[in-house]
DNA sequence: GTTGAGCGTT
């Protein structure tokens, strides 16, 4: 009521002999608005350069230098500030002030991409790959209608495809048939991630060949299967073709819905996490993915008591990670063995164990 | 000619 409502203000901190107590304030979310993406750079400069430069500006929080599997620089970079205002002013001072050796033109620094954003990047670049999109109709001072319009377009898509396929898996499924029909072509036949027995490939060097998808079809499930060339399920090819990549995965197509009758099919996760061993990490989950799916997809390792895909609140969308819990460390451990680097359309999924909560406490 | 990794959420 009083006019002294100042409930913008913890965002500004008085440095006296304290160093940083910077209180997030909760409108912030995850920072974003204080992380500046920075392109433009020469690929030879290092964070410590990428310091130097943006230390003047205020307290950096976080620096990383973007870099493919092999370690070369991206020639971009995050930097996070304590607070928006620095991250502003070091827009304003470095934006366009310079041209780093190597790069093709002035240094970009901007603000990084959103949330929201970087799904709207995504949903984009599937719809470019689709050729759903004419680009006629971008407008680029409509941002909210432009957005708007293609949340509109992509629930029609889902919706879509979900009558067109009733099980999810199809997603799956379809990427599948993709990454064969490629392999094939190639002559080579790669499991999902070479199993550990010796060779110890880390997933990032792997050299995998990943050959570009050339048929552009159901990518992300968001058309129906292809059809069926040789008189065969789609679905069926796939695992009669001896290059599953794990037998027991059929298993997952198997109707869950036999519940005996006076108990519920769905428990309710009053319990999420097993014991230390049994939680799974699983990122690069197909966007479309959701907890049921998730839990299907690692249903085959063992007993699943719990599933659960993060969905941005606000969107309503998958962030593309998730949770799943076994009963028992081995399932666990078969799970990531079969799963880690599992290739599903561009992505490869990484299956690790969750972190434990107590991993290094400083005390 | 560009936007990481991410660890059971309000």
């Amino acid at each position: 009521m009083s006019a002294d409502a100042n409930h913008t203000a913890p965002r500004f901190v008085l440095q006296m002999n304290r160093p940083i107590q910077v209180k997030p304030a909760d409108s912030e979310g995850r920072g974003e608005d204080r992380k500046l993406f920075v392109g433009m750079l020469g690929k030879q400069q290092s964070e410590d350069d990428v310091r130097r430069l943006f230390e003047p500006f205020g307290q950096i929080e976080e620096c990383t230098i973007l870099r493919g599997p092999d370690g070369a620089s991206k020639g971009c970079a995050f930097v996070k500030y304590g607070s928006h205002g620095e991250a502003q002013a070091a827009i304003n001072s470095l934006h366009g002030s310079q041209t780093m050796p190597g790069a093709s033109s002035s240094l970009v620094v901007k603000f990084a991409d959103t949330d929201k954003e970087r799904t709207l990047r995504r949903m984009h670049q599937m719809a470019g790959q689709l050729g759903i999109f004419n680009p006629m109709t971008i407008q680029f001072g409509a941002y909210g209608a432009y957005t708007q319009a293609i949340m509109q377009q992509q629930a029609a898509l889902m919706a879509a495809a979900q009558g067109t396929c009733l099980n999810p898996m199809a997603a799956i499924a379809a990427a599948q048939m993709q990454q064969m029909a490629a392999f094939n072509v190639s002559g080579l036949v790669a499991a999902p991630m070479t199993p550990s027995s010796g060779t110890s490939t880390p997933p990032g060097i792997s050299t995998a060949p990943v050959p570009s998808i050339a048929t552009p079809i159901g990518v992300n499930g968001f058309s129906p299967l292809p059809p069926q060339t040789n008189g065969q399920p789609a679905s069926e090819t796939i695992y009669t073709n001896g290059i599953h990549p794990y037998p027991a995965y059929p298993a997952a197509y198997a109707p869950i819905s036999q519940a005996f009758p006076q108990q519920a099919p769905i428990i309710p996760q009053q319990q999420r996490e097993g014991p230390e061993g049994c939680n799974l990490f699983i990122y690069h989950l197909p966007q479309e993915f959701g907890d049921a799916e998730l839990m299907q997809m690692f249903l085959p390792f063992g007993n699943v008591i719990s599933a659960k895909v993060f969905v941005d609140r606000a969107t309503n969308q998958s962030k593309c990670f998730g949770f799943v819990s076994f009963d028992n460390p081995t399932s666990a451990q078969a799970a990531i063995q079969a799963m880690n680097g599992f290739q599903i359309g561009m992505k490869r999924l990484k299956v690790q164990l969750k972190r434990p909560k107590d991993a290094n406490r400083p005390y």
